[in-house]
DNA sequence: CCAGCCATGTAAATCGTTACATGATTGC
DNA sequence: GCAATCATGTAACGATTTACATGGCTGG
């Protein structure tokens, strides 16, 4: 249901192709909601025939043509009535973090390796976050305004990524 | 995969029934890997047709058969294996941070509402893994030795938490 | 007497991942 | 020439959720 939920959510902000959908998911919503092309084209036929979707075919030149979606009027109310619903609670699940629950066979040095390089992709993210979020700001104040509530969301991202830092500094202390 | 590691991690923590397997990962490992009965004791199922468990009859007066699970040898070959191999990298999946994305379209008050029930959830969880912290803080050295990895992933259920709860507030303030 | 715990399972439906597939254009 | 980007899809498989199913015992 979140899927549906989210390329609604986007549509709303703006129409765009399937492949133009996917790449804002990836630097968006992508960060708590992942999905593949696949899932997403899937979803589109899907919403199409439901008829909460528009949908124009536009030619290119030098370019395969595409499918711009944009939200229609029926599209739109049910937005609004999957947003009435409450969000189903958060559910962590973290291979990462079996696998450290499960870690007193393997040897501590295996362990830390692990978490040193999971430490960097965390670095990394937060980086990224950090770098839209920059970005965000100086967008110009009526677009920030529709942006607001995505911007709500990178602030958790980058609590996040925070806490993981502080957490894998503490684990590689202690194993 | 990760539900296998689970699993044999689990019984290598100590053996059980798929009864009592479940109830274990509710309190610990379910915090950051979910399952349910029916996966679990498909689980189980296919573990033992391997030889990765073994399986043991028992019968009870005035309760229901139950089957003890235990780690094999080769089950714990299997482990070792596993945890040989790269955790894939962690992601959030969030229903309500998708809401939140989407929510423009939202009165305030509804998300705030939203939000609000959420901080209550996690205060609850919160409160929940202190307990469970103190708890294994009590146990005799021998046995707290053994919990030293899922002690670790505790802690950071503690700082998810933390985070959650003050990033609750921070949203409360702007919405 | 009813709810909840103990204890196990089957079946169907949905959701998500991985592999396979095509084909032109642009930049190095 | 080779890799990446644009742009869309099908198919198979695996994982997960939800519904259905049973039945005795214990506590309030």
């Amino acid at each position: 249901m979140s899927l549906k939920l989210a390329v609604l959510g986007l549509l709303d902000l703006e129409p765009g192709s399937g492949y133009a959908l996917l790449q804002r998911f990836r630097s968006s919503l992508g960060f708590f909601w992942q999905t593949t092309h696949q899932q997403l084209y899937k979803e589109l036929h899907g919403l199409h025939e439901q008829g909460l979707v528009d949908c124009e075919t536009v030619s290119q030149e030098s370019r395969p043509d595409k499918k711009v979606y944009s939200l229609s009027a029926r599209g739109a109310d049910e937005l609004d009535a999957l947003l009435a619903k409450a969000a189903s609670p958060t559910k962590i699940r973290d291979p990462l973090l079996v696998k450290i629950f499960c870690g007193r066979r393997l040897q501590p040095e295996a362990l830390r390796a692990e978490v040193e390089s999971h430490r960097l992709e965390h670095e990394k993210t937060l980086q990224l976050y950090r770098v839209l979020y920059e970005q965000m700001g100086k967008l110009p104040a009526a677009v920030r305004q529709r942006y607001h509530h995505p911007l709500l969301t990178l602030k958790l991202g980058i609590r996040f990524e925070e806490t993981w830092l502080a957490w894998c500094d503490e684990v590689m202390g202690e194993l």
